[in-house]
DNA sequence: GGCGTTAGGTAAACAGCGTTACCTAAGCGC
DNA sequence: GCGCTTAGGTAACGCTGTTTACCTAACGCC
């Protein structure tokens, strides 16, 4: 890969002075490919992916605290690729905030199932073993969660939902569960007998939705 | 705790011909009491369990084929009792089928994070890993889903739901992602600024209920 | 151009894990 | 009492995450 000639034959050519972040990035893609590769966090051992890069195992503490913390700087860009997602499904907002929130359940489910292991990580983990950066708090403050309690303040403020309903945030919290819950049982529980997972998000949103809106709202609920 | 004096001093008394049931029955007390008292599946290693039941790990392996094999055993009992839970909240559909869903969510929730730990095990474990007989299909045919199912069809037949519906399974699907998204986020994120469990599963029940409903049923929809 | 500093590694080891192969002692039927 | 069966124990393999100690190549500096 690199031009400079190995110096010690057969040994890793040593990184510059700065390049250490090289390094880092090395490794985060072993760990990634690894991840698809396998289709498996356990098949990511700190060994696996120190033998991949072509390093010893010890060094990749050099560059991550621990194993937690790689798997999550591994994830961090696809946390990014999510919010954008999210931001991306809700563009056309005020245009009409009802087909926004479709249109966000629909790719929060999709975001999942196409590559499950990721979404583990990022949404199913143990909460006391992922990293403060990535705490429970967190992402109520910043990325797609906001983006959902805008999407439903949207809806609110347009007069298209019922007025007996708790605050755009507390409905958040369970619209987020009616999507994580589609998505976390399709990736758990794949051989289950049922309709595809993308008629079943959409199903979960077209309900949950009437039951969200006026009376007097039919929207276009072709489902 | 056994009136026979131990044989080579030190060592567990040697199970009679037929009590090697009662090590069996042991070793899953033990593994039922280092979950609740850990709270944590990781911590339930071979060896703490064999530890604690006084024989050394390999004799685990006597009674159990793996540990995940011991893990579903443990759970087995907690199996049978949300079968039964489920079951009770039913337990007057005919009345009114649509409390009866109401309190099946309620239910399902509370269980959840009753012990959080079991619940991961049971309904968030990687399917792959999971025992035949706890299988994806498994869920489907027996238990408390085709309960799920017979309220929801329950509620069809009495004309409460809207007849543009799919049929009972395919919503059954949906409002068990629902139920299971409450849960599984309130375990899996706990400090997740939110309104109580509780509060957000009656919520999240009121609004699909009132998304299934037809349009003049009003329910008692005092949210 | 030699020199201390330091970033970027390696080798060896620790403690723990699930699991397997083998052995041994206790109990029962005959 | 013999022998088979059953219920365990011993020792070990290969793996895991992680730590410690050490080494050495690369750099800034005088």
């Amino acid at each position: 890969m690199t031009p400079d000639a190995p110096a010690t034959a057969g040994t890793r050519p040593r990184a510059r002075r700065g390049e250490g972040d090289r390094l880092h990035d090395e490794i985060i893609a072993a760990a990634e490919a690894l991840l698809l590769e396998t289709g498996s966090e356990d098949a990511v051992s700190i060994r696996a992916v120190a033998d991949r890069v072509g390093v010893t195992a010890p060094s990749i503490y050099r560059h991550f605290t621990d194993k937690q913390h790689l798997l999550f700087e591994v994830c961090a860009i696809h946390f990014a690729r999510f919010d954008a997602v999210m931001a991306a499904a809700v563009a056309d907002v005020d245009a009409d905030p009802v087909a926004a929130l479709r249109a966000l359940g629909q790719a929060y489910v999709r975001f999942a199932v196409e590559d499950p292991e990721h979404y583990r990580i990022m949404f199913m983990g143990r909460s006391e073993l992922t990293p403060e950066q990535y705490a429970d708090e967190v992402f109520a403050a910043g990325g797609a969660f906001p983006t959902l309690v805008a999407t439903l303040q949207a809806g609110i403020d347009a007069g298209r939902f019922r007025d007996d309903l708790p605050p755009a945030h507390d409905i958040a919290v369970v619209v987020w569960a009616l999507v994580h819950g589609v998505a976390s049982l399709a990736v758990t529980k794949p051989a289950f007998p049922a309709a595809p997972v993308a008629d079943r998000a959409a199903l979960a949103c077209e309900v949950f939705l009437r039951g969200l809106l006026r009376r007097d709202d039919a929207a276009d609920s072709s489902a």
